[in-house]
RNA sequence: GGGCGGAUAGCUCAGUUGGGAGAGCGGCGGCCUUACAAGCCGUAGGUCACAGGUUCGAGCCCUGUUCCGCCUACCA
């Protein structure tokens, strides 16, 4: 036979990359900028463009990947958009430490060279991950990648800077900022991780200037301590009242500050009386500026002490210093004592860092006239949330939200757009660089020195990637994109400013659905981690399993709300199903060497019509998961389909008609019946396992092209011909179920598969007579029979072991094989099963409160099954008795 | 401190408007049956965390408790 040559087992290191090619270089991802048909479209969360792929990414990709090919299937105009982020601090941080292996550091080399470093950087290593996209079988529009330095969205940047600070939502000033003394730049309330850490609590007493006993502070950073400016007491608190108006001595200092009162007092928490360093604590800043206190910056962007810090601890590490100080104040007696302290403190989310609370002079957009707009489209479902719990998150950040600190001190970035004059101070915010001083002429304009946020440029993605602020084709076409597939990591980080920015420049939200999906774990629930050793390398399992068997257990377990505790175990369960897959075509392939000819619905068996029927249902069922983002119902609905309906029953069933045993006829249904169930099959689940459905399609004969390019089962012409068969459901599933009982007892009684068995079913069910009679071949290829006979109830056999199904009474001759004690023991114990379901449905159906008040639909119902039961049950304990005479006789 | 989520078979988890508890993996027994041993057939295994409540009826709805996660917060 031709296909003799089809592997056994399926290999995908052979088929994929072949497909990716192929795929590409026919323009099968590319989207129209204008069609008749209906746009999709989705624009890629930018992975850092240094990053590596990990299994979020996998899961991310996965998913989004899913929704276009399916799309495509659909009909629609699929647009989505690919691309990398800069990623500020992170990029800077993997070329300083490559330029530090060289004995260089970025100061040396300055800004102008680093920053063509970074590009070169960019140039030679920014296409790993875009690669690693495509081993996933990523099918964004790759002609139209983006990058968020690229120039257009550069320009994007700037215009949205220059007008967000000409309507006053930026401003720059100086305020307390999160500052990583590493990366030596300020970070957002975001980019600090907060953890909980083991600290002490520092006693310390401030002597008052007049001699007398001041107050004791309590802190947990006494370094802080040499840039007192004031201790603060609560108004109220009778303890402290004698010390209004009077100052203190600050130790190790000699400075004089004063005791002020202030209500943001906890009287109740430490000692009552609260050390006031505006400079490095937010709540001492504001109270400092209610107060009109002078602020002592003690630590320096360096994490060093600086001058103020005093002669002796000038220079030295924060950390350091703490060490120091402590031991001072224990040496001149004004430590009064440690206490353990649990805490939380922050962390630079780049490098771990203890961040410090720094004054800085910094830029800000002011989010809450943004946020405004962001809230109403959700709330007016503008913008849909799924799974809806995350909703609450979002209302609940966005009005809370605080103004977003969007300077940073390094050099990889969008440069902000501000220029300041040398000669008289003209602050100059513009999109172009200006040539001159608009207020004095001069020409010394020199740059502010700072770069954008990373998130400033990626909010703008979903309309700068489109071209924007032009009125571009693709904006028109594509905008409002249809979904954003993301983590919820980032909602706060990205969705959210998205949603901020795209509400106020498009006039328009972003995006319709927002899909947050969960974070793949490791088996035991961790987050994976270099640091725990714990990861999983997407790459490694694709190069061992295949990239088909990644993407369907990914799918298989995204189920909405539940993070995905992955192990390589699952993996090698759904590359078992894709090698499933595989053999079902090869089977198929076998014998279905040209295109049969269409399904003629008169030649068509029951297993045939059952088959149909079933795929119709699943067709739809699997587009209302992917249409609800009910992925991991729709990647099981299927797997069970393929796996246990087509490969487990159908296959098997048609076995003997295309070998040509059971006439033309017949071998021509089950030709053009597993031709039709294998090619649909192919296109469901193209969108979940592309590779192995693309290699198959065409094996397949009477296919064309790319599975890409296939129609959705239930969109194809004719589909509606395939009937909705619930009869042939009815009646395959009592098929089933007398296969199976005949298999139970094989199993049971312990026989050899290979030995082939006589079988009478009695009933007086004339309809299941004849539907029996009708598959006599059938019932008898699937149990391995000898024989099959029908029969009216009546006296049972000797020497069989039986099964009721139904109203039916299967009875399997054993005559010189059955074991008369473990019949009887099989029986017992499926008696004693039904009796105990018996006596639950008689507790309901004699309760009266049932039969008053549950609906008439669910009464008829428990009725029917208690009398199914019973009938059931009667036969059989006459089968018991039967076998027990039996055996007392012998 | 506040909020959210989870607790269902040995393990990992489904369970969409409340109506006789499911899958995959693992276990056990039997099979190299000419698509597949990455397989086939059969089978065991669950007081649905605990305590109340609503209801004729609760894994599902309500209240409380316990134990795990996660997010969030400026109490020094």
């Amino acid at each position: 036979m031709e296909n003799d040559t089809i592997n056994k087992g399926y290999t995908p290191e052979a088929v994929e990359a072949k497909w990716y090619e192929f795929w590409e270089q026919n323009g099968l991802f590319a989207a129209s900028e204008e069609s008749g048909r209906k746009p999709f479209s989705i624009v890629i969360p930018p992975p850092n463009v240094t990053g590596i792929l990990h299994m979020g990414h996998s899961l991310n990709i996965t998913l989004q990947d899913i929704l276009c090919r399916y799309r495509r299937l659909r009909g629609d105009n699929v647009l989505w958009m690919p691309g990398t982020d800069h990623a500020g601090i992170a990029t800077q941080n993997v070329v300083e430490r490559n330029l530090a292996t060289q004995g260089v550091d970025r100061h040396q080399i300055g800004r102008e060279k680093f920053v063509e470093a970074v590009w070169e950087w960019r140039r030679k290593y920014g296409d790993a991950i875009i690669n690693q996209l495509k081993r996933l079988g990523a099918s964004c529009d790759w002609a139209r990648e983006r990058f968020t330095m690229d120039d257009g969205l550069s320009r994007a940047v700037r215009k949205v800077f220059v007008e967000l600070y000409e309507a006053g939502l930026i401003y720059r000033g100086n305020y307390i900022i999160n500052w990583c003394p590493r990366c030596q730049t300020a970070l957002a309330e975001l980019e600090v991780e907060h953890e909980e850490h083991n600290g002490h609590i520092y006693h310390i007493h401030y002597p008052l200037t007049d001699g007398g006993e001041g107050p004791v502070v309590a802190t947990t950073r006494p370094e802080t301590m040499l840039g007192d400016t004031a201790v603060a007491v609560h108004p109220e608190d009778d303890r402290y009242r004698h010390f209004n108006g009077k100052y203190v001595t600050l130790p190790l200092t000699g400075r004089e500050i004063p005791i002020i009162s202030d209500p943001y007092v906890d009287v109740s928490f430490g000692t009552g009386a609260l050390k006031i360093t505006p400079a490095h604590d937010p709540n001492d800043f504001e109270i400092g500026k209610i107060h009109s206190l002078p602020s002592v910056k003690v630590i320096g962007e360096d994490g060093l002490m600086t001058e103020e810090a005093g002669d002796k601890y000038k220079g030295l590490d924060r950390f350091e210093c703490r060490r120091v100080v402590v031991e001072d104040l224990k040496n001149h007696g004004f430590l009064q004592k440690i206490e353990d302290y649990r805490h939380s403190i922050g962390h630079c989310y780049r490098c771990q860092t203890l961040v410090e609370p720094n004054l800085s002079k910094q830029w800000f957009v002011k989010t809450r006239p943004l946020a405004e707009k962001a809230v109403e489209a959700v709330k007016d479902s503008e913008t849909k949330i799924v799974p809806e719990k995350w909703k609450n998150d979002y209302f609940k950040w966005m009005e809370n939200i605080r103004d977003w600190c969007i300077s940073r001190q390094i050099w990889w970035g969008h440069p902000i757009p501000a220029w300041k004059c040398a000669d008289c101070d003209e602050l100059v915010v513009a999109v172009e660089e200006p040539k001159k001083c608009p207020a004095c002429g001069s020409r010394r304009l020199e740059q502010d020195p700072d770069v954008l946020d990373t998130w400033f440029s990626s909010a703008l993605w979903p309309f700068s990637t489109m071209g924007w602020p032009d009125q571009t084709r693709l904006l028109k076409t594509f905008y409002p994109t249809s979904v954003l597939v993301t983590g919820f990591d980032i909602l706060f980080f990205w969705v959210a400013r998205m949603m901020m920015m795209g509400c106020h420049f498009m006039n328009d939200v972003p995006f319709k659905d927002v899909y947050v999906h969960a974070l793949v774990r490791d088996e035991n629930g961790k987050k994976m981690s270099k640091s725990s050793g714990n990861v999983i390398d997407p790459m490694v399992i694709i190069e061992k399993y295949g990239t088909d068997a990644l993407r369907f257990t990914l799918a298989a377990f995204a189920a909405q709300g539940r993070d995905i505790k992955l192990s390589e175990k699952r993996i090698e369960g759904y590359r078992n199903f894709i090698n499933k897959l595989w053999n079902a075509a090869r089977l198929t392939l076998m014998h279905v060497t040209d295109k049969p000819a269409d399904i003629d619905p008169s030649i068509l068996g029951l297993a045939d019509r059952w088959m149909l029927s079933r795929l119709k249902k699943v067709a739809y069922r699997v587009a209302e998961a992917i249409d609800g983002y009910h992925f991991n119902t729709a990647a099981n609905e299927i797997y069970q389909f393929v796996w246990h309906e087509f490969c487990d029953w159908y296959l098997e069933a048609a076995k003997p008609a295309l070998y040509g045993k059971w006439g033309e006829k017949r071998k021509q249904a089950a030709l053009s019946v597993s031709w039709r169930i294998l090619h649909d099959t192919l296109i469901l689940l193209h969108p979940f396992i592309p590779f192995v459905t693309e290699e198959i399609w065409h094996l397949l004969p009477g296919t064309e092209g790319s599975v890409m390019k296939a129609v959705y089962p239930s969109d194809a012409p004719g589909f509606e011909q395939i009937a909705h068969d619930s009869a042939a459901e009815a009646d395959m599933a009592l098929v089933m179920d007398i296969i199976t009982g005949i298999r139970n007892i094989r199993g049971e009684m312990n026989i050899a598969p290979s030995l082939a068995l006589e079988v009478l079913i009695q009933t007086d069910n004339t309809a299941h007579q004849s539907l029996i009679k009708n598959n006599q071949a059938l019932i008898g290829n699937l149990a391995r029979l000898n024989s099959l006979n029908v029969a009216s109830a009546g006296e049972k056999p000797k020497a069989t072991a039986t099964a009721i199904v139904d109203d039916l009474v299967i009875s399997v001759f054993l005559e010189g094989v059955i074991d008369f004690a473990q019949e009887s023991q099989r029986l017992e114990k499926e008696i004693a099963k039904l009796d105990k379901e018996i006596q639950a449905f008689l507790k309901k159906l004699e309760n009266n409160d049932f039969i008053n008040k549950a609906p008439a639909a669910v009464i008829d119902k428990t009725r029917s099954q208690y009398d199914e039961c019973v009938e059931k049950l009667k036969k059989l304990k006459q089968n018991f008795d039967t076998i027990r005479s039996i055996s007392e006789f012998q």
